[in-house]
DNA sequence: CACTAATATTTAATATGTTAAGTTTTAAAA
DNA sequence: TTTTAAAACTTAACATATTAAATATTAGTG
């Protein structure tokens, strides 16, 4: 019985996945605290800012969007509809599909919410560069689009 | 009262946590079933993976390891003792201190995934050359140290 | 049209994320 | 040394993640 330690797989120092973990959550720790101020996960502030973005759409789009899975997105509206920050209703040409709008009370929180956010990512951004941030987006989308081996 | 899209802050997708999400989630979707395969969740498989690298470490480093929060980490880690794939005990220095790790069983079962794993790992290296990730590993490493404005 | 398959969303069950509060143990101050 | 802080975990409460199953609706077939 050995105490040597097993290599036959990456060292989790180069294990991508984590480095995205630590990469992100390195960001969110400065993002956080602002949309809880405002009482705002995470996750309900992408939908906000998708719905901003986009005026209307669908909810399986908005979950595309905002990178959260449909079970997710289901009880986050809901959330969002009882606190009056979106619509939803069923799609007239196909009754299976449910689409999602701000309200005017959703606008005005986005805008209320969004400088603060930006101000942050600016700060980012003088840090860092555009252009290493950049290549860095630009590198995450090439890998965003792998589907298995 | 406008349908004008408001725009005084970036567009999702030049937004950075999103596209980290985005990226990682495309390489989990290819990880995750080899794990559930074996009945591991990711965070568990990272716990394992960190204790295998190390061999034995307390609480506090294996979550930063991992990059798991304290919290979700001690239901982890119990978890984890109960299926007996590791041993928790309290340091003989420092009371407040808890040391992980490995059972034999733990090692067999790290030893037994991590091929599979491996090999996904190799094809996405493959697919997009060690230089174009090893750039993305670095520009990562260097926005992981952000903290805060 | 009746039947089957495919879509879009929701519900359910278990696990983790996040913040705050609680415990126990150490370290530091008065 | 008594008191206070600080450190390392754990617990608790609520929100989200993940997978599977259930619903409802639409599209395709025979």
């Amino acid at each position: 019985m050995s105490k040597e330690i097993n290599k036959t797989y990456p060292d989790t120092s180069k294990s991508l996945p984590i480095a995205m973990l630590r990469a992100r959550e390195a960001m969110m720790l400065s993002f956080r605290p602002v949309l809880a101020k405002h009482g705002f996960t995470e996750q309900q502030w992408r939908v906000l800012r998708v719905l901003g973005e986009k005026g209307e759409s669908d909810a399986g789009q908005v979950a595309f969007d905002a990178c959260i899975l449909a079970p997710s997105l289901s009880r986050i509206i809901g959330k969002l509809e009882k606190d009056q920050y979106i619509s939803r209703f069923v799609d007239a040409k196909d009754g299976r599909r449910v689409n999602l709008s701000l309200t005017n009370s959703g606008k005005e929180i986005l805008n209320k919410i969004a400088p603060d956010v930006e101000l942050i990512y600016n700060a980012i951004q003088k840090r860092y560069g555009e252009e290493k941030l950049s290549t860095l987006i630009d590198i995450l989308g090439e890998v965003s689009e792998w589907r298995g081996r």
